[in-house]
RNA sequence: GCGCCCGUAGCUCAACCGGAUAGAGCACUGGCCUUCUAAGCCAGCGGUUGCAGGUUCGAUUCCUGCCGGGCGCGCCA
């Protein structure tokens, strides 16, 4: 619907008389998008153009002498009622009630496929999101991630994307030994060893069955006295010590003990159990992958290596106090970065780089990261890592999700994965369900903070918003149910002819709101904003349920009765690939 | 100290990359079920958009400075 008003003002433009604007204001005097936009208020009509008042200083004209010259040549069209000039120059569109009634038969002919568009040219992007550390299982700030991403992905797809989504495992380096040591401390409780457990090691019950599990994959082969382990090391926290050297010293101890294989194990245990959490965690949310991407395997396949070729052979890094730095000041970092250690042992940073070259080696021409608020000084030196080595940086797009903050009613719930005290995701979406946790996660701004009160969300769940949009989706379903009850059926096509005859003010509204969906869906994947989509819906939602409320559907006239079923069907399906992006749940009853 | 994000109704949040009289939900007040699901609808109440300047036809939006909150600033990952 937008399409043809800026199709009017688009031939408007080309059609204004020689010399209405000075030629070095003609330039300029292209139609923007934001140049044509829904109005706020019925009395302004249904869209306004700005464009007079955007161009009126270039043209070194009175807007609203430039509005009347656009006015003049502006071609008539059947669907446009009367348009006029308001304000400081305003041109503003009223359409005919016909104009909206046509969206109906477009939905009802598209079905699933409404809304979608070519926005993205078929483009690739590659959205990277939640990829949490496999040291314990999701909790409720990952749950935001992966609605989020999983959301923003469809969104993407929505807009004519080529999307590709993906979970980087965190699988190598400190936090890993840490899980390893952690896991084989556990198995050493169980065999009866008597020991007071590392300040910084994970602490969480999670770890339990994991160690049993490495129980039955070992036997008693990895049983060590503890004295053997703990005798001579450095303090804990608890005795005055620092707890990071005494984890180094307990790991250290542990591949002495254990040899590597035995360490391996341990490690491998851990990881493939808890990833294995994850990953069907994820499923169940409704969020799937289509790889998942093992930093190891950097290592392995020399990407790392050749990141860092690429680099030297640029003459981007250097050598300082025995370790080897790039200088990402040179694009903008506040900082140069460490990208292998005086010990030889390459940084995060590094694989972090040679991950993000890969990826742009694989083809794509948007990497979108979602990542947590505290990474933002992150952003410039991975963009500063990918120019050096030939990228554009603008490649790079860093999504940052604020904090959640958990409350059951007033009190704040305090969370740590290293001490085993923390809402897990499941535990969530068992209380919560997942369409109201999906929901719920989106709802807000991503750059919001966002606090979710359990109490609310389990004793009140009724309250919840997503209920709304579903009950709406539910109703429709019902009136089909209660049509054929009454022995009557649905005849779509005399629906379609008879559009005409919905006149009310509640059918007029839907019907508009129905012709905004398109521009939403594009509107919000070009904002990276599915928060945008969620309040559409409620719209659509609202609109729907005055219409209940104020008429009936199934009537005796048999071409109304149509009309309005075709309405009301054409709302069900928007309803249905909206609640889709969401990945919520469009029940037929409730 | 430096950097990024945020500050809008009593509460939680919107506001279409600068538009017209800043909107929803919750809460509160009052109405609507012998007719398609009341998990619903309608109406009312509620604002110096943190503060002070600036840019222009127009600022919640952009710029500067303050105030308040969150998060970063490792040869950790």
């Amino acid at each position: 619907m937008k399409t043809l008003v800026e199709s009017l003002v688009a031939q408007a433009l080309a059609a204004l008389p020689a010399g209405t604007l000075p030629e070095d204001a003609q330039a300029s005097a292209r139609l923007a998008p934001a140049d044509i936009e829904r109005t706020r208020d019925a009395r302004n009509g249904d869209f306004a153009c700005t464009i007079a008042l955007r161009l009126a200083k270039a043209a070194k004209k009175n807007p609203r002498q430039l509005a009347e010259a656009l006015l003049a040549a502006l071609p008539a069209h059947a669907d446009v009622l009367k348009v006029e000039i308001a304000g400081p120059g305003f041109i503003n569109f009223h359409l005919a009630p016909a104009a909206w009634q046509g969206v109906v038969r477009e939905v009802l002919a598209q079905g699933e496929a409404y809304g979608r568009s070519q926005q993205g040219g078929g483009k690739r992007a590659i959205v990277e999101f939640v990829s949490a550390n496999p040291t314990g299982p999701l909790h409720v700030g990952h749950g935001r991630h992966a609605a989020f991403g999983a959301t923003l992905a469809n969104l993407l797809t929505a807009a004519g994307w080529q999307v590709h989504r993906e979970y980087y495992i965190n699988d190598a380096g400190r936090q890993m030994e840490i899980l390893a040591a952690s896991t084989w401390l556990r198995y050493l409780q169980q065999r009866g060893e008597q020991f007071s457990f590392p300040s910084n090691g994970y602490r969480g019950d999670y770890l339990l069955p994991i160690a049993e599990q490495l129980g039955k994959r070992a036997g008693d082969t990895l049983h060590r006295a503890a004295a053997a382990i703990f005798t001579g090391l450095p303090p804990d926290e608890a005795d005055g010590g620092d707890k990071d050297d005494y984890i180094d010293a307990v790991i250290v101890r542990a591949r002495e003990l254990l040899g590597e294989d035995g360490f391996r194990m341990a490690l491998d245990v851990a990881l493939e159990d808890i990833l294995g959490d994850i990953r069907q965690d994820l499923e169940e949310f409704g969020v799937v992958y289509d790889r998942w991407y093992s930093e190891r395997s950097l290592t392995t396949n020399g990407a790392i290596d050749r990141a860092l070729t690429l680099l030297q052979s640029q003459g981007r890094v250097f050598e300082k106090d025995g370790a080897l730095w790039f200088r990402a000041t040179e694009f903008g970092d506040e900082k140069d970065r460490v990208v292998v250690r005086e010990n030889g042992v390459k940084t995060y940073f590094a694989s972090d780089i040679a991950y993000h070259l890969e990826k742009r080696e694989r083809g794509f021409d948007l990497l979108l990261d979602i990542l947590g608020a505290d990474h933002h000084g992150y952003i410039a030196r991975v963009r500063a890592g990918l120019e050096a080595m030939g990228q554009p940086g603008d490649s790079l797009e860093v999504r940052l999700v604020q904090f959640v903050t958990l409350f059951r009613g007033e009190e704040k719930v305090q969370m740590s994965t290293r001490s085993g005290e923390f809402i897990t995701l499941r535990q969530l979406r068992a209380e919560v369900g997942n369409d109201a946790c999906r929901f719920y996660y989106v709802m807000r701004s991503n750059d919001q903070h966002l606090d979710f009160d359990l109490e609310l969300a389990t004793k009140r769940s009724n309250d919840n918003p997503v209920y709304y949009i579903q009950y709406a989706h539910a109703r429709v379903s019902s009136v089909l149910r209660q049509l054929a009850e009454r022995g009557l059926t649905h005849d779509s096509a005399s629906g379609q002819a008879a559009l005409g005859r919905l006149t009310e003010p509640q059918e007029q509204a839907m019907a508009a709101t129905l012709t905004r969906y398109p521009e939403l869906i594009d509107s919000a994947a070009t904002q990276r904003a599915p928060h945008l989509l969620v309040h559409y819906l409620r719209e659509l939602a609202n609109d729907f349920h005055s219409y209940y409320n104020a008429h009936a559907f199934i009537v005796d006239d048999a071409e109304l009765r149509d009309a309005r079923l075709a309405l009301v069907l054409a709302t069900r399906q928007v309803l249905r690939n909206g609640l889709g992006i969401l990945g919520v749940t469009a029940p037929e009853s409730m």
